[in-house]
DNA sequence: CTTATCTCCGTAGTCGACTACGGAGTCAAG
DNA sequence: CTTGACTCCGTAGTCGACTACGGAGATAAG
C-alpha cells in the first residue's frame, strides 16, 4: 500500500505532493471542495491520501477545461450522497465529457493528419483544422 | 466548400451566428487569433465564413480547456507557416489532446459505471472516481 | 431627413482561479 | 531555550478571459 507516505501529512508536504500550492489547497477548502481535517486541540491538521487523491483530480479535471463549481458537482457525486439525483448529474456530466472527447478526437484527427502531411506537400492551403471542427456537430451544448 | 460565399456579416452578425459576444471578438483581434479585416473608407468592416469558422473552433478550444495563448499556437500551426517548427508544434499538441483524450476515458468510465450501479448497491463506498483518476499515468505534464 | 440601430475604438470594470502577505502560533533540531 | 521552518487565517493582489461603457461616426428603414 501506501508505505512511505505514511498517510499524514502537513498542508506543505500534501501541497508538494499534489504539485499544488498550500494557498491553493486553503481556497479550495474555503468552497467546499477539501473538508479542512480536525485541528488537534491548538496544533497542525494533518491529511491522508484521499486528501491527495482529491487534488489529483481536481488538478486534471481543471486541466480537462472543467470549471471548480463542475468539478464540485463530480465530487459531490462522487461522496456518494442521494442516489436519484446523483444519477441524473452522473448523466449529465457523461454525456459532456463525452462531448468534450468526440471535439478532442475530431481535433486529433486533424492533428495527426496535419504532421503526417506537413512537409510532403506544399499545394493544398486548405485549413482542416478548422475545417473539421467546422462541420459535423454543433453541439457544445454544455 | 470553400469560402467567397457572399456570406460578407457584420461584427455584430457574426457575433450572433458564433454565439460569441462582440466585444470578445474585438479582444481576439487585439490578441491576434482573429485579423481584423479591412475597412472600407470609412465604412465598416466585413466578416465571412472564415472567420466564424475560426470563432467556433476557438470556443470549442476554450471548452477543451486550452488557452487562448494555446489556441493561437494551434492556429498558428493551421495557417500553415513554417512547415518544420510547426511539425514539432502540431506533435506537442497531438501528444496534449491525446493526454486529454486519455484523462476524458478514464473519467467516462467511471462516470459510467457510477450511474449504472447508481441505485441497485448500496454497499461499496468506495470512491471509483477519484480513485480511477489516481492509478495510472502521472503525466498531466502540459 | 430623421431616427434607430449598429460600428468603431479606447479604456475601465468584472469574474473565476489562484497567489501573496503578514502576524501570531507550533514544532523539531541543536 | 532559541532559532528556523512551517502552519493558521484573514485579507488583499494578480492574471487570464472576458464584458461593459461612452462618444463619435456609419447605414438602413420610414
Amino acid at each position: 500500500m501506501s508505505g512511505s507516505q505514511n498517510t499524514s501529512m502537513t498542508i506543505g508536504s500534501l501541497a508538494k505532493a499534489a504539485e499544488i500550492n498550500v494557498e491553493t489547497i486553503r481556497y479550495y477548502q474555503r468552497l467546499g471542495l477539501m473538508t479542512e481535517p480536525e485541528k488537534p486541540l491548538g496544533g497542525i491538521r494533518r491529511y491522508d491520501e484521499d486528501a491527495l487523491a482529491r487534488l489529483r483530480f481536481i488538478r486534471r479535471a481543471r486541466w480537462l477545461g472543467f470549471s471548480l463549481e463542475e468539478i464540485g458537482e463530480l465530487l459531490k457525486l462522487e461522496d456518494g450522497t442521494h442516489c436519484d439525483e446523483a444519477k441524473a448529474l452522473g448523466e449529465r456530466k457523461l454525456g459532456n465529457v463525452r462531448d468534450k472527447i468526440r471535439s478532442l478526437k475530431q481535433i486529433e484527427g486533424v492533428l495527426d493528419q496535419l504532421v503526417e502531411e506537413c512537409c510532403t506537400q506544399k499545394d493544398s492551403v486548405a485549413c482542416p483544422l478548422i475545417a473539421s471542427l467546422h462541420e459535423g456537430f454543433e453541439t457544445v451544448t454544455q
